[in-house]
DNA sequence: GTTAATTGTTGG
DNA sequence: CAACAATTAACT
C-alpha cells in the first residue's frame, strides 16, 4: 500500500531508461512539461516532468524533494513530450537522453548562488537584438519558376494535413525555390505559424540562411547547430521554442527543438547520412522529421538529387507522394560525364593526360575546376621500401595517414619551408612523428604510398604553377572560419582549382565551375557495407552537380580503372532512377533495406572473444531465456539474429568491436521483442561497454 | 605497504 | 553521466 503521496516523475541525462521520482513540496506546483532542479546524490540536476502521480514503486525514504522550478524556461506543449516520448521508445533510450541534450547548456545549467540574472531572459533579449528590422520589400523572387517547378509546387500545396512528399531534384534544378514559394504561403496564411528546414551540415546554413533573410526579411529566422557558441544557441533555441522565430534552419538537433507553431518541414538532402546521430542516442533527424509530421498532422518535403532508397522505395510505392524536376533551372544544361580508363595511363600526379588538358582548357576560359579526391592528408600510408614495413596504428586496425602540417601562412603556400609531417590514424586521432628510419629494419628508404588531398594539391601546384589552388578538406575546416574564407575566395573568382574531399560536393553553387575532376572513386566500390554503391552515387552525383550550375557546357571526368561498373554506367547517363531500380532489386533479392528492418547490437570490450562473446550470451538470452523475461516467441520468430562478427574495422582506440544484427521484416515484431530483451541485458550488469542501434546506417 | 589506476555501483 | 567505493596493478 502506497501512501497518496504527489510524486513528480522527472527525466534526467543519464543513461538509465526510467524517469526518477521526487516528491513535490506544497509551494511547487509543477505541470507536466516543466524543468525543474531536484538533488542528486550530493549535487543537484535540472530535468523534465513526465509525470505526475501519487506514490511511488521507490522507498520512502530513499524518496527527496523536488528543489524547484527552473525560474523563466518555456513549458513545452504536449506534442513536444509525445515526439521525445515516441522517439525514446523508438530508439530505446531514456526520455532524459534524448531530451535534455536538445536543450542548450546554457538554459539547463542548475542555478547557483553565482548566477547573476536569469539566463532566459538573457537568450531572450540576445535574440531580440540579432533580429534585423523587418523591411516591408522583401526580394522578391527572381525568376519564374520553371513549367516542373510550378507542378512540383502546385503538388505541396494541394496537401492538406499529414502527408510526405520527396521533392527528386536533379542538381541545380531549383528545389530550394519550390521550398521557399511554399514556405511563403505557408507563413502567410497564419502570423503563428512556424516552419522547420533541415540540413545535413553545417557548412549548408550560412549561405541558405542568407538567402532566408534575403527572401523572408519579415519572419525571424532561428539558426540551430552543434558549432554556435552556447550563448547564441540559447538565444535561438528559445526563440524557436517560444514561437518567436517563425523559420527554424538547422542541422539534426533542430529537429528535437519544441516548435509551438510549427506547420511544415523541410528535409533537405534527405538522403545525407549525417541525419543519423553517431554517438549517444542515436536517432535519424529525417526519420524524426517524418514521425513528427504525422504525429501533429503536418506536412513534410524531403528534397534530393539522390533519395535515399527507404525514401525512394516508399515513393514509388505510394507512401510518399513525388514531385520530380529533371531540368536545371535557368537554362543550364547537365555535364556531359566522361569516364577516362586509369589502366595502362600515364599519371602525372594522380591525373591522366585528358584530365590535365580539360583543366588547362578551363582555366583558359577563365573557369573553375573541382578536383575530388575523398582522401585527406598527404599520403594514405608510410611504407619502406626494403622490409615492407607500414605504418600500422597500435591502437587500431588502420594505417597511420601521412599528414602535411600545415604551415601557418594559411592557404596556397605548400613550397614556403621545409615541409614537416606527422603520422596520425583517423580512426583514434592519435599522432607520431614520421621516423627518420625504418621502425622495423633500419632504413632509411621511407616514402609514403598513394595520394592524399595535400600532396594533390602539391602536385596540381607543380603541374599548374600559375593557376590558384584551394583546398578544403577536414584539416583546413578545423581551424575557425577557414572554410568560409576558402568559400568565399572561391566565390570571388580568387580561386582557379578548388582542391577537396565531400565537403566541397554539398550544396554550395560556385558560379564560375565547369569541370568537375573525380581522381580516384574505385576503391568505394568494392567496399562491404551494401549501402556502399547508394553512397558513391550519391557522393558522386553531388559533386558532378557542382559543374556547370551557370553555364550551358560543362563537363565532368571520372577517372576509374572500372568505367563500364553499374555506378559510373548510370551516373555518365545522369540515370539515378535507373540505379535505384536495379539496387532496390538487388535489395529484395538479398532481403536488405527497404525490404527489411534492422538493429545493430554492438560491444567493444579489450579482447574480440569479450565482444563477440557478450554478443553470443545476448543471442542466447535472447533465444532460450526469452521467455522469462517477456519475450513473446511468436514475434521471436519473425526475426533473424545474425552471428555475432568483428566490426570492419575491428580494432579501435585499442578496444576490439564487435556486432550482431537483428532483422526482421516487420517493424512491430523487431521492436517487441527487443524493449523486453534490452531490459533483461541491461539486467546482467556487464562490465564492457555495448548499445544498440536501430537501423543503423552502417554495418 | 602505499598510491595510482581501473572497474563497478548508485542515484529517486 | 558523475561521484564514490571496491578492487587490482604498479612502485619507492
Amino acid at each position: 500500500m502506497t501512501p497518496p503521496i504527489p510524486i513528480a516523475r522527472v527525466a534526467l541525462d543519464v543513461p538509465v531508461p526510467e524517469p526518477f521520482d521526487y516528491v513535490i513540496a506544497p509551494q511547487w506546483g509543477p505541470r507536466v512539461g516543466d524543468w525543474v532542479v531536484v538533488p542528486w546524490g550530493r549535487a543537484r540536476r535540472v530535468g523534465l516532468v513526465l509525470e505526475l502521480v501519487e506514490g511511488s514503486s521507490v522507498a520512502p525514504e530513499r524518496l527527496r524533494e523536488l528543489e524547484s522550478l527552473l525560474p523563466d524556461m518555456p513549458r513545452p506543449g504536449p506534442e513536444w513530450l509525445a515526439l521525445i516520448a515516441f522517439a525514446a521508445r523508438y530508439y530505446h533510450v531514456g526520455v532524459g537522453e534524448l531530451a535534455l541534450p536538445s536543450v542548450p547548456k546554457l538554459l539547463r545549467a542548475v542555478p547557483s548562488a553565482r548566477t547573476r540574472g536569469s539566463p532566459v531572459v538573457r537568450a531572450r533579449e540576445r535574440f531580440a537584438a540579432t533580429v534585423q528590422t523587418p523591411s516591408a520589400d522583401s526580394v522578391a523572387p527572381d525568376r519564374i519558376l520553371t513549367p516542373e517547378q510550378t507542378a512540383a509546387l502546385d503538388s505541396l500545396r494541394a496537401v492538406r494535413g499529414h502527408a510526405v512528399h520527396l521533392l527528386h531534384g536533379i542538381t541545380g534544378s531549383g528545389k530550394t525555390e519550390v521550398y521557399f514559394r511554399w514556405i511563403q504561403d505557408i507563413l502567410a496564411a497564419d502570423a503563428s505559424a512556424q516552419t522547420l528546414i533541415l540540413v545535413p551540415e553545417i557548412a549548408l546554413t550560412p549561405e541558405l540562411a542568407r538567402r532566408i533573410r534575403e527572401r523572408f526579411s519579415d519572419c525571424p529566422l532561428a539558426i540551430l547547430h552543434s558549432d554556435m557558441a552556447d550563448a547564441e544557441r540559447a538565444a535561438h533555441w528559445l526563440a524557436a521554442a517560444e514561437g518567436r522565430a517563425r523559420i527554424v534552419l538547422g542541422t539534426r538537433l533542430a529537429v528535437l527543438a519544441p516548435l509551438p507553431g510549427l506547420a511544415a518541414i523541410v528535409v533537405d538532402e534527405e538522403h545525407d547520412a549525417s541525419f543519423k546521430q553517431q554517438e549517444g542516442a542515436r536517432y535519424s533527424a529525417r526519420d524524426l522529421a517524418i514521425a513528427l509530421a504525422a504525429q501533429r498532422s503536418l506536412p513534410v518535403v524531403l528534397g534530393s538529387a539522390t533519395p535515399s532508397l527507404e525514401t525512394w522505395h516508399a515513393a514509388r510505392r505510394g507512401r510518399y507522394r513525388m514531385a520530380s524536376l529533371h531540368e536545371r533551372a535557368g537554362g543550364a544544361a547537365l555535364p556531359q560525364v566522361r569516364r577516362i580508363p586509369l589502366k595502362g595511363a600515364a599519371l602525372q600526379h594522380g591525373l591522366t593526360e585528358p584530365a590535365m588538358a580539360a583543366v588547362r582548357e578551363t582555366a583558359a576560359r577563365g573557369e573553375q575546376t573541382l578536383i575530388f579526391l575523398n582522401r585527406r592528408g598527404y599520403a594514405p600510408v608510410l611504407s619502406c621500401a626494403a622490409c615492407g614495413w607500414l605504418s600500422r596504428c597500435d591502437q587500431c586496425d588502420a594505417y597511420r595517414v601521412m599528414h602535411r602540417l600545415s604551415s601557418q601562412g594559411g592557404r596556397a603556400a605548400p613550397s614556403a619551408g621545409p615541409a614537416r609531417y606527422r603520422l596520425v590514424c583517423h580512426h583514434c586521432a592519435s599522432e607520431r612523428p614520421v621516423p627518420r628510419i625504418c621502425p622495423q629494419c633500419g632504413n632509411v628508404d621511407l616514402a609514403g604510398l598513394g595520394q592524399g588531398t595535400q600532396r594533390l594539391e602539391e602536385g596540381l601546384q607543380s603541374l599548374f604553377p600559375d593557376l590558384r589552388i584551394g583546398r578544403l578538406d577536414r584539416d583546413v575546416a578545423r581551424r575557425r572560419g577557414a572554410t568560409q574564407s576558402l568559400l568565399d575566395a572561391a566565390h570571388a573568382g580568387e580561386v582557379d582549382l578548388l582542391v577537396g574531399t565531400q565537403m566541397l560536393a554539398k550544396g554550395h553553387d560556385f558560379r564560375r565551375l565547369t569541370l568537375v575532376v573525380v581522381v580516384d572513386a574505385d576503391a568505394a566500390l568494392f567496399a562491404a557495407d551494401f549501402r556502399a554503391p547508394e553512397r558513391l552515387f550519391a557522393t558522386l552525383m553531388q559533386v558532378a552537380g557542382r559543374a556547370g550550375r551557370h553555364h550551358a557546357r560543362s563537363s565532368v571526368i571520372i577517372q576509374t580503372r572500372f568505367a563500364e561498373h553499374p555506378v559510373y554506367e548510370a551516373l555518365a547517363a545522369h540515370d539515378y532512377e535507373r540505379f535505384a531500380a536495379q539496387q532496390l532489386i538487388e535489395r529484395e533479392q538479398a532481403l536488405l533495406p527497404p525490404f527489411v528492418h534492422q538493429a545493430l547490437l554492438t560491444a567493444q570490450a579489450k579482447s574480440q572473444d569479450d565482444a563477440t562473446g557478450f554478443l553470443a550470451r545476448a543471442r542466447t538470452l535472447l533465444q532460450t531465456g526469452g521467455a522469462q523475461h517477456g519475450i513473446d516467441p511468436e514475434l521471436l520468430a519473425r526475426l533473424t539474429v545474425c552471428d555475432p562478427v568483428p566490426m570492419p574495422v575491428a580494432q579501435v582506440r585499442g578496444l576490439s568491436r564487435a556486432q550482431m544484427l537483428i532483422e526482421s521484416p516487420s517493424r512491430p515484431a523487431l521492436h517487441a521483442v527487443i524493449t523486453p530483451w534490452l531490459a533483461a541485458l541491461r539486467e546482467q550488469r556487464s562490465s564492457l561497454r555495448w548499445q544498440l542501434v536501430i537501423d543503423p546506417l552502417e554495418i
